[in-house]
DNA sequence: GTTAGTGCAAACCTTTTGCAGCTCT
DNA sequence: AGAGCTGCAAAAGGTTTGCACTAAC
């Protein structure tokens, strides 16, 4: 179903730049999920004359290729997207909304569901991601008091990204 | 942990108005993912004076009172967001790369995956999303053929998302 | 009447595109 | 040599912000 799945990237007239050697050892090293303009930035002291748009070009060829994936990290920090080699095993990843700390979580059930999806669909699963948005163990604590703390000065209230009780949409619609 | 877990939306004062009653039902009754454009192009035929601004303040506060869902669907089609009532049940989104089509699947793995993650990380969770991108099994035929005719004229590879075989990242790093 | 919400225009941020020149093979 | 890749500038796409006016309660 490949493009040609003998092949290498090469064959399909791939080249190994200098300013890609740079992107991928970034990449591959920090093993961090940096977003393009960090990879941008820290490209750049390795070479300064390394563009944006060369990040962002080369991002896509990896993507594509399925050399490396794409999360968004439920955006906790604004709209840009993450990236990270792609593993042998899927994972799901965990942030914190208040800290920003990102957990990775590997485990059966995310087997199971790729398998079910499979087989309940007849679907050809190319890409999954599971990403999970909330508050770390520690993080639990400090929200709370973060909270009792803007109850007492409501013009907090708004820029406070609080989670107001669940209810339904026509729960909503019945205040008037 | 709610800003106010007792209290309803309206006792933080938000208000029911014109606009927000027209966006709501949009949400509500059409059941669809919508993203801000296209909701706004809906409820512009009910309002002409609505602006898009509005939409995404909307769309935003609902998100932030957890009464609706944002999802990207894989970016199956751009960067935008995606929309739908927050539901009971959690759900992963299943969509076909080629069609666009999206399924829908509530199971078991997802409440496992939820509990296992809760408990691994002490972590609180607040938002969850599953997206999973490929071919669904009418697609699967389709694209196979497209992948044969590509093979014919080159020129077509790099439009086509085509996907290459996986392979480290190291074994590209080694083309050099 | 007060405060929240709206519309408009303009800004913003992230990502993409067009094109001329450069470089890998 | 020649296709592929880069840099630069400019545009695009999606979303947010500032501000004066309007409407909900």
């Amino acid at each position: 179903m490949a493009l040609d799945s003998q092949g290498s990237l090469r064959e399909q007239g791939v080249r190994l730049t200098r300013q890609r050697q740079i992107l991928l050892d970034l990449i591959d090293q920090t093993g961090a999920h940096l977003d393009a303009e960090r990879l941008y930035q820290m490209a750049k002291e390795r070479d300064p004359k390394l563009n944006r748009v060369t990040v962002y070009r080369t991002l896509k060829m990896l993507k594509a290729g399925g050399l490396v994936d794409e999360l968004d990290l439920m955006h906790y920090s604004g709209d840009q997207h993450y990236y990270e080699t792609r593993l042998k095993q899927e994972h799901a990843h965990v942030v914190c909304l208040r800290c920003g700390k990102v957990e990775e979580f590997f485990g059966e059930p995310l087997h199971k569901l790729r398998k079910q999806i499979e087989s309940h669909f007849g679907f050809q699963i190319l890409l999954s991601r599971t990403e999970v948005g909330g508050y770390c163990a520690h993080c639990q604590t400090l929200r709370a008091r973060e909270v009792e703390d803007a109850r007492r000065t409501p013009e907090a209230l708004k820029r406070a990204a609080v989670r107001v009780p669940r209810k339904s949409r026509r729960a909503l619609a019945r205040l008037g």
